[in-house]
DNA sequence: GTGAAAGCGCTAACAA
DNA sequence: TTGTTAGCGCTTTCAC
């Protein structure tokens, strides 16, 4: 009662074995959950642990059994619900299962998605979970030489697991309705950096979708802004002064919308009268704006669950779609409404 | 080229050693940064992990060194702005002195977040960050025993260190403003569970304020209601069916307050004209709504900041102020007015 | 069903 | 400066 644990606070399994007077093996057997321990035993190793405060050290376990019992998980930013929703949702399936989430930030950046996957790697991470399709070159390099169970989301691409939708035909669909309301001019404001997968995917979308109505998207009503209201609003902004003042503006997210709106109201522009304004992902708050959102309805939480099953299930050596494309919805709302006869201003 | 490395991805330091001509503790020396290696042996070691793609193996390192490099932190959820940002801010500042974030959600729930931190613990965390100052009874015991440095966020508390505001004045200084206007008959909607620490102290606050002004609040004007804007909504429709309609709601967050304002406009009522209401926290929408919202200003991302300064200053020995008390600034927008001559309805 | 003992891959004395 | 060596605390054969 004087000895080791009370030098450090550090009781060990050994210090547990003693106290219960059996042998380390079975100590671990027990906090194993191995049904070949007799019950007396079992009773006398969990006392021990009661009364001696035993806390397990994982990464004495880790390095024993080579499994860390950890997932790790890289997305771009925490600052928004498009990634805490369906990560929220992947946290707490990994945990019914007994795993813990490592989480990195990436802010976007393929350099430091690299490095923080790399540290992951580090920490013995059973499997990963990545946002988007592409990545630095090196980063499914590494992940495959060290045999990792990986899972892309939102993007989906035939060479890797993946969870997602199709950028590219959400797009369309969003810019077909609003071509079918008679717009002829577009403006498109888009978070940073553009050079993200979902982002081109849905350029490309509302492109070809324009094209096929014979339009095209003016160079100058291409805007791309960090995603906060008030940098969508100075973007909606420059949009209306610029040479070709659009009628419909398709707004990368939610928040994006919303901020263009402000700042079409706050140059007396009715919507949609004067001005359709379109979202994406159906935050909780679209519905309820001034002007409710006409937006894509994405399942945020079912991508974080999926591609936690995924995981899980590859780990258990279970079968499991490599990949799932969900169908994002449309959503029309009064923030869309037909064109203008004249063009606005 | 052909032997361990290739069989199993799996390249350990020893063999790095082998390919570098030099020892182990050399290798280590080297992935450490310690000074003492001759430079030519350094990039020996360098070109020899660069060539088999070593990745090192952490949970030796902690093993051995008995530091996991790594920083636990408990957040009651992920799901909303006021978790996420500071989190997203703790994060990055313990990220850039080479540590690592262990996430962990409670849901609100002691015992889970209990549970959480033992896990935590069991990762070998070398400091914490809890939310809020209301845990089990055993869990600072647990954190005192591993002798593991550990603040507390949001609330602060004179027994522990911490970063935070009082709750309690900030929902004074806000019954006070409404006060002002004139308001006599209060409602208050609450986030659950009404057990947090932050949501009592707030509401002691306005009782507080109230009662020296002679007045109090109904029993049936207090509804709380889960974190969506929807509920709100619900809450703020029992209030206004309520045997006390008030003409001033203070809501838990913006996010409930906009989800009340939804529910007033429904029933026609004109804010602030008929009705006041509050927020809390100052969402950046909240100025952007259509009744802007009179709120509470916190600084989230600082109190991310200051949680993780606090904690590397201590993990390396430096002191560090253990309590900051953060000062929230009232916000008064269009959503509060004076209250009406008549009652409503 | 149980124990002895050999590692897991690294760090940190301690020597040299 | 560098190498040798003894662990860190657990899991996991392999005997019994």
């Amino acid at each position: 009662m004087s000895d080791k644990p009370a030098l450090s606070g550090r009781v060990s399994l050994e210090d547990v074995a003693l106290l219960a007077g059996v042998s380390t093996a079975t100590v671990s057997r027990v906090l194993n959950g191995s049904a070949t321990v007799r019950q007396s035993r079992r009773e006398a190793v969990e006392r021990a642990c009661e009364e001696l405060g035993y806390v397990i050290n994982r990464a004495a376990r880790t390095l024993a059994s080579r499994r860390s019992m950890s997932i790790g998980a890289v997305v771009p930013t925490l600052a928004t619900e498009t990634f805490s929703r369906p990560l929220a949702a992947f946290q707490q399936k990994i945990h019914q299962s007994g795993y813990t989430l490592l989480l990195a930030n990436s802010d976007f950046d393929p350099d430091t998605e690299l490095k923080e996957v790399n540290k992951l790697v580090e920490y013995g991470i059973d499997a990963l979970m990545l946002v988007g399709n592409s990545h630095h070159p090196r980063l499914w390099e590494r992940i495959e030489q060290q045999a990792i169970p990986c899972i892309q989301t939102f993007s989906v691409d035939e060479r890797y697991p993946g969870v997602g939708y199709d950028n590219e035909q959400a797009a369309g669909v969003l810019t077909t309705h609003l071509l079918a309301l008679g717009h002829k001019t577009f403006g498109v404001i888009v978070g940073t950096p553009p050079s993200n997968d979902r982002v081109s995917d849905r350029l490309t979308g509302t492109r070809q979708a324009l094209a096929a109505a014979g339009l095209n998207l003016h160079e100058a009503n291409l805007i791309n802004c960090a995603f906060t209201m008030n940098q969508a609003r100075q973007a909606m902004f420059r949009l209306l002064d610029g040479p070709h003042p659009p009628t419909a503006v398709i707004c990368g997210n939610d928040l994006l919308a919303f901020g263009a709106m402000r700042a079409a109201s706050e140059r007396y522009l009715r919507i949609p009268g004067d001005i359709s304004i379109t979202g994406f992902n159906d935050y909780e708050y679209a519905e309820h704006l001034e002007h409710p959102l006409t937006t894509m309805r994405v399942e945020l939480d079912r991508i974080g669950e999926i591609a936690a099953d995924y995981l899980l299930a590859t780990l258990n050596g279970e079968p499991a779609a490599r990949q799932t494309l969900l169908q994002p919805e449309l959503i029309v709302r009064g923030s869309t409404g037909s064109a203008p006869r004249a063009a606005i201003r």
